[in-house]
Formats: structure tokens, C-alpha cells, sequence
DNA sequence: ATTCAATTTTAGTCATGACTAAAAATGAAG
DNA sequence: CTTCATTTTTAGTCATGACTAAAATTGAAT
């Protein structure tokens, strides 16, 4: 069982492997975490010895399968407290994430998993993220979804639209959205749900009125490498 | 803020106190808490420095107002929390109390409101102790309640039957019960709701079944000195 | 009063997980 | 291939909260 503090390197170590980097460095953990460089490496060392992570010397970490398995049961514990709070306690999205990361270190399993049968089994949480499953791996997506209800920090493709009239159509011409767009959400508003998204080729970030995201069809792009933190 | 250790503490001090000892022994806290008087000794300074308890050395702790209301809110956190496993979780009596003690430590006092509000401000946890209230204080018990409804640890008095049959007014004089008996619920039986009750004057404990604490009126002996912790 | 067993406190260690300051390794530029 | 700024690790401290062993206090019994 880790300690709550290896609990959030690991998580830390997950979110940084999900924005690219393969191999973490120990700067960029050690400012995720909030802590200094060399209680960072003090840290990395005893992971290791766990076999949570593997460290290179110099040279990165990187989550071992069982450490990935842990930091993914935090990720799940974080998003399906999260849902309770916002879907039952009546909180706003931009209120709990706080009190989330202190809940997510109770790793009771029949907890956890009469949490989630309480919540009917929800695949996103308030803002948009996949809810890993009992199995430490995120649900199935279906198979086409409204923008308005897919994960966020996914590449999505525009496989359809609700409305075919002429003036929506012009609409997202305008919006640069087509078709065949590839996107990714990276930010829902709490406000009215409106979402920004970036649009893969051009790079850039457009915002989407919730009208817009009710209208169009998106699904998970498949030729995507599959990364474990979508 | 208190930490962990020092919040299950000040708890078992409240707890102790309850149990009739106004002052606390180190070793009776000790125990309670599963450290050495030692460790436990050490701690006592600590809190006595924070103002939560008052300390004469060899001469036992008690707790200060500020820090009865400490522990008062983690109770409060503690069957809240308990009360959300049992009815909404669908967890047994007698599986909540570690998870309980887990969740107990979380002190947002926003998070802790709002679930109130959702359990519906309960008096009672579903082992029928009462639930102190956002005010550190326990909630008014109704002046008269049936007997399988009333709280634990504390005096009531039968104050009235609802049958009013031969039959169950001779089978309540074999069980030792009159109107004007005093008596404590000690325990409540999960399996079908029997209670335990001592009998204050016998001393005995004696075993009432689920139909006889349904047709038994109980009110709060206020005779007795009003504890902190009933 | 004095002794003595039980209780309580102090003294001294240890493990965790943080920190600062100093040393070592890396890798990019000349 | 060597230099050097950056990154990373090591070395040495500190605070918490636990422990054991030893000393101090209490209070009950002679």
C-alpha cells in the first residue's frame, strides 16, 4: 500500500506521461507535486525500490504497469468522488477538486466500487474526463457520442451532424469544423458548457457554444496510438 | 488544524470522558488510541500547547472547550459518513466504522453540510448514536420516542406503552420493565434490530426484541447531569 | 513516615518526507 | 574533445509521531 504522499507522485508521474512526455523528468514531477528537485529524486528512489516506477538515473521515470495500475485507481477514486460531489452534494465543477484529491486516497475497494454502482456507473465526470473502471482501464466509449458529452484530452473526429441545415453548415465553416475535423477538448465551461477545443491541424483553440457541441457527432479517432490517459 | 493523529486523540479523549472518567488516564488513552503511554505522553504536551487540552502532568487530560469541539466535529463526520454508507451504499451496520474512520478526517465544513443536507440532517447513525449538528452540539432528541428509535449511551426512561394488553405488560414484567425504569441502549443488534439495553438500577443487561422496543415509549432521563457526550 | 508497585514522564532512536547546499552527471556549443 | 550551464543526485538537517528503556512521581500499605 503506498503512502498518500507516493500515491500523489504517482499520479503526478501519470498525468505528466499522458501530456507527452514519456519519460518524466524529475524537475517537471517535482514542480507537479510541489515539492523541490531533490525530494523529488528522494521519492523516485523509493518507487523504485517498490517497483511502482522505473528510474534511470539521470535519465526520466516512468510508470511500471503495477505503479500505473495504482495511479489509475487514484485517478478513479478522484473522478467518481467528483461526480458524487457535483451530481448529489449540489457542488460546482470548479469546487471540488480540491476536496476530490483528499477523498481519492481512501482506497477501501468495496468503496470505491459502491460508489460507482451508486452513480450508475457514469464513463465522464463533471468536467469531462473518463472515469476508469474497476479494472483500472477506462470504460468504452460509445461509439459515437454529441461533442457536448465526449472526454476531454482525446482526439476526437467529426463523423456527423444533428442539424444538416445550410446555415449550421456555414456556420462551423466558419468555425473551421468540418467533416472530418480532428479535435480534442480541453476545456469545458462551468457557466453555460461551452467548450473549447483545439483543432489538430491548425492548432487552434476555438470555443463552441453549447448549441454548436449538441449538433455535431464525434468519435474517438482510432488511428490515434493508444495512450493509457486519454 | 489539527493533524491525523492528534484528531484520533482528541477523539478517544471525548470518547473516554463519555465513558464517565472526567479526567482521562495517559495509560486508559493509550490503550485506546494504540500507542505507548509513552508516545501518547508526548503527545499530550503537544496538544496542551495548542490549547486543546488541559494537562497536569500525572494527573490525567481533559478536554478544553476548543478542543471538545474538535472532536465533537469529527464525530459529527464520522456518522454522517457512516450514515451515507449504511443508506445510500447499502453497506451493513457492522462494515462502516474503519471506511468511517478514514472519511472522518476530512474537514471541509462545506462537504460536510451539504452531506447533512443530503442524508437529510439525521439525528441518529445507524448504529443510534446521536449525530452533533453543525453547532458542535447534539440535536434536541423528540421528547418522547419509541424505544427502537432512541439513541445509544444514553439514560431515557419509559415513559408509556402502546399496547396496552395483559399479555404485554406481564411479558414486560418478566424482562424487569416498568413505566419509570431507567435504562441504556449499550448495543443495537444488525441482524434483526434487537437492542440491548442495561437497566439502571439492576445493573443487568437484558436483551429486548424488535416488538417490544417498537411499543415502548422512552424520554431522555433529565434528571441526570447533562454530559457532552450522551 | 517510609517503602514500593503502578503510573507517567523523560531521554534517546528510528522511519517518513520534507528542506538547503554541495557535488556529480548530462549534453549542447564551441 | 573540451567546456559549461542545466539537470539531477547526494549529503546533511529538521519536524512528526512512533518506539524502548530508564527515571520520576504518585498514592496506597505498612
Amino acid at each position: 500500500m503506498p503512502t498518500v504522499s507516493a500515491e500523489n507522485y504517482l499520479k503526478a508521474i501519470l498525468h505528466l506521461q499522458d501530456e507527452g512526455q514519456q519519460k518524466v523528468s524529475t524537475t517537471d514531477l517535482a514542480e507537479k507535486v510541489g515539492a523541490t528537485p531533490a525530494s523529488t529524486s528522494a521519492m523516485l528512489k523509493k518507487l523504485g525500490a517498490k517497483g511502482w516506477v522505473e528510474h534511470a538515473r539521470y535519465r526520466g521515470v516512468q510508470l511500471t504497469e503495477g505503479g500505473q495500475r495504482i495511479a489509475m485507481d487514484i485517478v478513479r477514486r478522484h473522478r467518481l468522488w467528483e461526480s458524487f460531489l457535483v451530481d448529489h452534494l449540489g457542488f460546482e465543477w470548479d469546487q471540488v477538486h480540491e476536496i476530490a484529491e483528499e477523498l481519492e486516497h481512501i482506497g477501501n475497494v468495496e468503496l470505491t466500487n459502491r460508489l460507482d454502482a451508486f452513480l450508475g456507473f457514469p464513463k465522464l465526470d463533471p468536467h469531462g474526463d473518463a472515469i476508469p473502471g474497476p479494472n483500472g482501464r477506462f470504460r468504452s466509449v460509445a461509439a459515437r457520442t454529441l461533442l457536448s458529452g465526449a472526454p476531454r484530452h482525446l482526439e476526437l473526429v467529426v463523423v456527423g451532424v444533428v442539424d444538416g441545415r445550410d446555415a449550421f453548415l456555414r456556420h462551423l465553416g466558419v468555425l473551421g469544423v468540418a467533416l472530418g475535423t480532428r479535435l480534442t477538448i480541453v476545456n469545458r465551461h462551468a457557466f453555460d458548457g461551452s467548450l473549447e477545443v483545439q483543432l489538430s491541424e491548425s492548432e487552434d483553440v476555438q470555443l463552441l457554444s453549447p448549441s454548436v457541441c449538441e449538433r455535431l457527432w464525434v468519435d474517438q479517432n482510432s488511428a490515434e496510438p493508444s495512450i493509457p490517459f486519454p
